[in-house]
RNA sequence: GCCCGGGUGGCGAAAUGGCAGACGCACAGGACUUAAAAUCCUGAGUAUGGCAACGUACGUGCGGGUUCGAGUCCCGCCCCGGGCACCA
């Protein structure tokens, strides 16, 4: 018997789709709304990959199911194209990546489309598109052109920034700003590859290092971005929104909020300069016996005595060069120098040693420490290896023994030790109490003050690279800069013919002196075009923004648009669903975050979170259990299975494997699997020679037991989508074919019903089987079915008997019996009757419906 | 080390505290066929008793607990996957 013709029908009915245009989505104000959408892809050369259409295929099942439900359903697609791999390939190939760009995004549509995804293409987006990133680079400008109002909790323009009145020059002002900007610059250590003469990516790093280059971390000139200004904010609307909680919890730990204070450390030799240190516990001050710096630390050139300072000198030169991990691999043996100089604590007004040590991080808090070995681990592990002094300041709580001098007790407890007349007396509170008094008494003298502390950096922004949208800053040579207007924008890259950086740590933008040259219309002046272009996040952080209004040229998205497509609710709007893998669990989605707020300050979005509701599809790894990738061989491509199986077969089959955010190996036997299961469908419906079977009968009335059926089929289909519980709607509709395959005539109302449960799943065969079905139009212009809750419900049912909660017994009744009714016939079956001879029945438990359980001895 | 997930037949997996293993793959037997493929029907957790109908014991990583009843809830442990990792 042969495979229903699927390499007739999808073709076709794609072609049916594009023609009576299907897929397009109106503005219709007047419908509910429904916005469901897919992190989009990397256009990369290899072309669509087995994984792509498992997200794919669900969001389009939801998107299609939806639109039978009545909602106007918002579900775009388009491309995240700038990017490192593109680069590369037109350094290595010469090919314009404007032009590998769109072969690939190419190869990617007719792909996608294969798969009868039914996607509005009219609202695709391409983030290289000079008229998709003029509105990242005006965003971007908006983002440099404000500072952040901790009293209001919002973005401001810098215009209305309070200008000390001390402050009268232009360029002091300028300055000013410039230190509340949300977009920056500032000195921040790279990956440097002095050999390459270019800024790697932390991702090529150790493919560089492998091949012999040298990579050391030197501070350049960067953008950076204010995200820290949001941090409680980020951290605190994760409340409302409706995500994983893993990856909820991967964010509040990215964000790292601690709370503590900042202590100043007055230097011994010269008493107007300190160091402000950050702890988590100023409770512990009196314990604090030396002082670390990180490295990089500013004052530490100048408070190293001149014995000490060849050592410093090297061992900063050390750390410069290893790599994050580097230095944290090396944990168990801290290393650090002494730098000769002293602090008074302020507790105990002892002088203490100031060393530096690079287990003390340079970005986090002051970069300084107070060390306290007694109570905390890694101080305690860097003194004993130094012999620095070691002293306890808390005691158990429960009087316990405490040995400091074996290891750190890092537990609350009770202050000790911790009391000085001529400064503040701790002793005898517990941590929580004394940590509240220390700060008072921090804050009342001008020697410290509490602090809340985020671990979340500022973001990183600007790239070396050509294939990234231009930061549209001109650089004039008095110093002065100036920020594009939006008449000016696009700023778009220039033609080039050489792909490879500057060689001075510049992009390739900075070799070409006919772009970086800027005659500056409205100011008259000449200047010089910034040369760093963005990271590939910046376009991800606002498409599905775009895809509301993707044709606007005036605006990024209308108002009115963005209020019907993302609810317009602050509180609980966005995107009704989100659907991608959890590696962007933390960057993407919270620098997407952070975006949509800065833009919710402006009141240019009506919501204060992008995303309502979001789910991570989980990775399909190869037939032998291992991540699919080409060395290994066991890579699927989603074009063999199409030809094979058709597209249907490769949509159901991903959908069938498991829950979708599981980890499943691929196993092509199991697509066979599916396919046959489409092909009893087809059978189900369609004679041999295509004809449309003549079992099935208008009006035929189906027994009470095929009408539940029927309606659980209805029930539990719909249940599953809204769900995400593909697996099981597609086991449903496998026992529905199962069933009534085994029936001679069929109902054509109950085929009608069937079919649309199945398009959403396997659209190409379920528009063929609606129309033989004698349906005219597209079987997505039509109503989900409606069930009977009335036919969901059994007449008979089975019933399990229990003697001391062992079965013993099966009985029908009928699903109405009363407990008495149970009880009788129970008793009455012969095995429970033997296991109860000579036992008196203590207990009885009678569910209906359920079970009936003798408990007796 | 810390924070999340997860552990159920030969395999992918189902199961509002109430019949463990639905559905599918693979397998075995049968029908159709000259034959094979395809298709259709039947069977099956493991062990065990019985010619058989059927029965018995055990069974959801391991050990305990709550409950008439636990894959599901609680406590402790082991293993696998993911994330973070000197964040003071």
């Amino acid at each position: 018997m042969a495979s229903y013709p699927f390499s007739d029908i999808e073709p076709k009915w794609q072609q049916y789709w594009i023609d009576h245009h299907i897929n397009k989505v109106e503005d219709d104000f007047s419908k509910p709304k429904y916005y469901i959408l897919d992190m989009f892809p990397y256009p990369s050369g290899a072309g669509l990959h087995i994984g792509h259409p498992e997200g794919y295929t669900a969001t389009d099942i939801i998107a299609r199911y939806k639109k039978m439900k009545g909602f106007n359903v918002l579900h775009p697609m388009g491309f995240d194209a700038f990017g490192l791999p593109t680069e590369r390939y037109s350094m290595v190939t010469g090919i314009h990546p404007a032009l590998a760009t769109e072969n690939n995004i190419n190869t990617f549509k007719r792909q996608l489309n294969l798969l009868g995804l039914g996607y509005d293409w009219s609202r695709e987006v391409n983030t290289t598109q000079s008229s998709y990133y003029k509105w990242t680079q005006w965003m971007f400008l908006k983002i440099y052109n404000s500072w952040y109002d901790t009293d209001l909790q919002k973005a401001r323009p810098i215009s209305e920034l309070p200008i000390p009145h001390h402050i009268i020059e232009p360029k002091e002002t300028e300055a000013y700003k410039d230190e509340f900007r949300l977009a920056y610059t500032a000195n921040i250590p790279v990956n440097w590859c002095e050999a390459l003469g270019t800024v790697l990516a932390n991702e090529e790093v150790d493919e560089w290092k492998d091949k012999g280059y040298t990579v050391e971390r030197r501070p350049m000139r960067q953008w950076m971005i204010r995200i820290t200004a949001y941090a409680q904010r980020l951290l605190q609307d994760l409340e409302i929104v409706e995500w994983p909680s893993s990856t909820k919890e991967m964010q509040k730990h990215w964000i790292g909020i601690s709370e503590g204070a900042e202590i100043q450390f007055q230097l011994a030799e010269y008493q107007s300069e300190y160091i402000t240190v950050f702890t988590t516990r100023p409770d512990t001050v009196f314990g604090a016996t030396y002082i670390v710096l990180a490295p990089e630390h500013p004052l530490v050139q100048q408070i190293t005595t001149d014995t000490f300072l060849p050592k410093v000198q090297l061992y900063i030169h050390q750390a410069s060069t290893k790599s994050d991990l580097e230095r944290t691999e090396l944990s168990k043996d801290k290393t650090g120098v002494c730098t000769g100089a002293y602090a008074v604590n302020p507790a105990t007004l002892e002088n203490i040693p100031i060393w530096i040590a690079d287990y003390v991080l340079a970005h986090y808090g002051t970069g300084a420490i107070m060390a306290v070995p007694g109570h905390d681990e890694r101080d305690h592990s860097f003194a004993k290896q130094n012999d620095l002094p070691c002293i306890q300041v808390v005691k158990h709580s429960k009087n316990e023994l405490v040995d400091i001098l074996h290891a750190a007790f890092t537990e609350y407890g009770i202050a000790y030790n911790s009391s000085n007349d001529r400064t503040v007396q701790l002793n005898g509170l517990h941590t929580i109490d004394a940590k509240k008094k220390c700060i008072e008494w921090l804050e009342q003298h001008g020697i410290g003050k509490g602090k809340i502390q985020f671990r979340l950096r500022d973001w990183l922004f600007s790239r070396q690279r050509y294939w990234g949208e231009p930061i549209p800053i001109v650089h004039f040579p008095d110093g002065s800069r100036r920020s594009l207007d939006l008449d000016e924008l696009p700023l778009t890259l220039p033609e080039v013919k050489e792909y490879k950086p500057a060689g001075t740590g510049e992009s390739p933008l900075a070799t070409v002196d006919s772009w970086i040259n800027w005659q500056d219309q409205k100011t008259g002046k000449t200047g010089k075009l910034e040369t760093n272009t963005m990271p590939q996040w910046a376009g991800s952080c606002w498409y599905y923004l775009r895809y509301t209004d993707p044709h606007n040229h005036d605006i990024f998205c209308s108002k009115e648009k963005e209020q019907y497509w993302m609810g317009g609710n602050p509180d609980s709007g966005g995107v009704d669903l989100y659907v991608g893998g959890s590696e962007h669990a933390v960057l993407h989605l919270l620098y997407a975050r952070f975006w949509h707020k800065f833009l919710f300050d402006y009141q240019l979005v009506s919501t204060k979170e992008p995303f309502a509701r979001l789910f991570h599809q989980g990775l399909i790894l190869g037939e032998d259990g291992r991540k699919m990738s080409k060395s290994l061989g066991n890579v699927v491509n989603p074009d063999d299975i199409v030809k094979l199986y058709g597209a249907d077969s490769l949509r159901l089959f991903e959908m069938f494997m498991g829950p979708l955010e599981a980890t499943k190996p691929w196993a092509a036997k199991g697509v066979e699997g599916v396919n046959r299961f489409l092909n009893r469908a087809w059978r189900l419906i369609v004679t041999e020679d295509g004809q449309l079977s003549q079992f099935i009968k208008k009006n035929y009335v189906h027994n009470p037991e095929h009408e539940y059926i029927l309606h659980t089929t209805i029930k539990k289909i719909g249940e599953d989508i809204e769900t995400l519980g593909f697996n099981t709607a597609i086991s449903q509709m496998m026992i529905f074919v199962n069933e009534f395959t085994a029936l001679e005539y069929k109902s054509l109302e109950a085929m009608n019903s069937f079919v649309r449960l199945l398009a959403p799943f396997a659209p190409h065969i379920a528009e063929e089987l609606w129309s033989i079905l004698g349906n005219t139009t597209s079987i997505f212009t039509h109503d989900w079915p409606l069930y009977d809750e009335s036919k969901c419900i059994q007449s008979t049912v089975e019933i399990v008997v229990q003697v001391n909660s062992k079965i013993k017994a099966r009985i029908s009744v009928s699903a109405d019996a009363t407990e008495e009714k149970l009880e009788t016939l129970a008793l009455a079956e012969e095995l429970v009757k033997k296991n109860l001879e000579g036992l008196t029945i203590r207990k009885k438990i009678i569910v209906p419906g359920k079970l009936v359980n003798f408990i007796a001895n």
